[in-house]
DNA sequence: CCGTACATGAGACAACGTCTCAGTAACGAA
DNA sequence: TTCGTTACTGAGACGTTGTCTCATGTACGG
């Protein structure tokens, strides 16, 4: 066996769920979470496929969704619908989108059942889920260019 | 000239927008907000290329973003991030997606201006915008089937 | 009525993702 | 350890959404 003790914490915890789900616990999905893990701003699969030549595209995407199904990787879609992965720490959370350098920050969820109350009520919507993305300029280009 | 009094609210007002801006009001551009004008339901941009198959598809596409630029369209990310698109009410509004018939509902902005003030002072972050979406069940729907 | 510049159509191209299908390998059982 | 089942994988076709180019057409001001 490879030195196990190398992987990342992302990727070993998916390993671990792996076993525990009864998944199968394969060289090419060590190395998509291993790649994964090793990122730290938001990606493209395209990128990752990059990463790990030696895995088929179609196993990339397969296992992005895996990773994505266990709460380990998150989606985000830019202002233009463009999606982005990142590794994600917390299981319900949203993003801020910086506009100008691509970093996404994660912010937890305020309390926005209290906001839809009244829309619910009014609509009579039951609601299982919803998607919030706030876009705008991290601190870091504010102060690198036009501080206005 | 057309009967131009058959042009449904939303054409004439693009036309309107159109002339005042100086953009030029073709046939094709009355055609296809003609046909954005008869939709209630969400729809893809495919469909409304099928709808005006006289009118290239190339054109379809930079019509449909000039509607969404002068706000008489809007575009809906569905849960998997597959784009639809709605004529539009309101200039800033949200929506509500029912994952089982597709129907989109609008809703005006709660304050989430006040829900993000704790967000932006920590992360320095300056916001420009945002988009939400809430998923869930129509009135309908959870009438109809699966009534829990 | 003419000229200019914007708009259009056709088709290539790009990004993202799914599907099929044959071959491979993980892992439980013997 | 070996074997068999079955999940997993790779290659490539395919589908969807959207952009780009470039030659042609046409709205509209002069």
């Amino acid at each position: 066996m490879a030195t196990t003790s190398s992987l990342h914490p992302l990727a070993d915890s998916f390993i671990n769920r792996l076993e525990v789900e009864g998944h199968r616990v394969t060289s090419t999905r060590r190395a998509v979470a291993q790649a994964v893990s090793g990122r730290t701003a938001p990606f493209t699969a395209e990128e990752l496929c990059d990463e790990v030549p030696r895995v088929g595209r179609a196993t990339v995407y397969r296992n992005i969704k895996l990773l994505q199904d266990m709460g380990f990787l998150c989606r985000v879609l830019l202002e233009d619908g463009s999606p982005r992965y990142q590794p994600s720490q917390h299981a319900h959370h949203h993003h801020l989108v910086c506009v100008s350098c691509g970093e996404v920050q994660d912010f937890v969820d305020c309390d926005l059942s209290e906001l839809l109350r009244p829309v619910v009520r009014e609509s009579g919507f039951e609601v299982a889920g919803h998607r919030l993305e706030v876009f705008g300029r991290c601190a870091r280009c504010r102060g690198r260019a036009s501080p206005n």
